[in-house]
DNA sequence: TGACCTACCTAACTGTCGTTAGGTAGGTTG
DNA sequence: CAACCTACCTAACGACAGTTAGGTAGGTCA
């Protein structure tokens, strides 16, 4: 397909834009939803779930993945207003699941669940940076991204 | 200034871009220099210098720091060539760090210390897209993350 | 004073990007 | 079969980015 004919499925090089990041935040949904149903295990079991559906879903979907973060950043205002929206809905999933672990009494009362839960996410996305999925295992990956965040590096 | 103009002082605009990420770099290592001054302290304390003189050198430095993020993954594969060489010499001294509280028995034996530096390279920096410094204390924020880098999230 | 250097400027060229108008091959439907 | 729809194509446009050549104001130095 040539770059002109573009302009017959989407209005805009910006819709375009818009509909791929949309598309990767709703893989995103999914894999939480499958996380989600998985109940049984350890409260640091069920994080490592998450983990694990949020790292799968980014790399299983290199193309939205690359999209989402090399161009979100330079994204017109316009399409990142629609996108933010989105990002936020997923972002307030895991606060959810963290805040329910806090309530529970898995996780430390002082711990500020924002600043967690972004440190957890800067972790897992720029993973995409530099682990290489043929070299590692993914499910030890998440299992060693789970450990560090939950019990951290200390003796 | 105009455009034409850069053309005086840079042969290109990629050497433009070399020269401020180089500048960048360099910013961070002489912050790296100042913390790693500060002997004093437990293990802990030791990263948290660390954590709180990477942060303060990204934040005192917004342009740099904002060349680099916007523009090193975009950049053409001979400026990142030229990059990388000193954005690993960098990494290489907190792995150092690292390595030799490993070594002291401070931080646990079995974790691999180039996930934790990526870890906590990837907390630090994103930051600077959700921290904002004129609502939060640096030292706080500092203190903050080495804390959950050290012990996690767990109760 | 006159020659020269520094640090800009203007104006123009080239190539690329986002977009549009109009054309067309191939399949679908009455 | 004819009319039509779908999913592309080509060719061209305006805007803008990277770059270059040549000009110029103001300071330096013999």
């Amino acid at each position: 397909m040539k770059a002109g004919s573009l302009y017959y499925h989407f209005a805009s090089k910006d819709d375009l834009l818009t509909e791929i990041l949309r598309r990767g935040i709703a893989v995103m949904n999914v894999a939480f939803d499958e996380a989600d149903a998985i109940q049984a295990g350890s409260p640091a079991d069920r994080v490592a779930a998450h983990v694990r559906a949020h790292l799968a879903a980014l790399y299983e979907n290199g193309p939205y993945t690359a999209a989402h973060i090399t161009t979100f950043r330079t994204a017109p205002a316009a399409v990142r207003d629609e996108i933010v929206k989105l990002r936020d809905a997923y972002e307030a999933r895991w606060t959810t699941v963290l805040k329910s672990l806090q309530r529970d009494g898995a996780l430390s009362a002082d711990v500020n669940i924002n600043l967690a839960r972004l440190a957890l996410f800067a972790v897992m996305n720029s993973s995409v940076e530099w682990f290489d999925q043929t070299r590692g295992n993914l499910d030890d990956f998440a299992a060693i991204i789970t450990r560090q965040f939950w019990t951290g590096v200390a003796v």
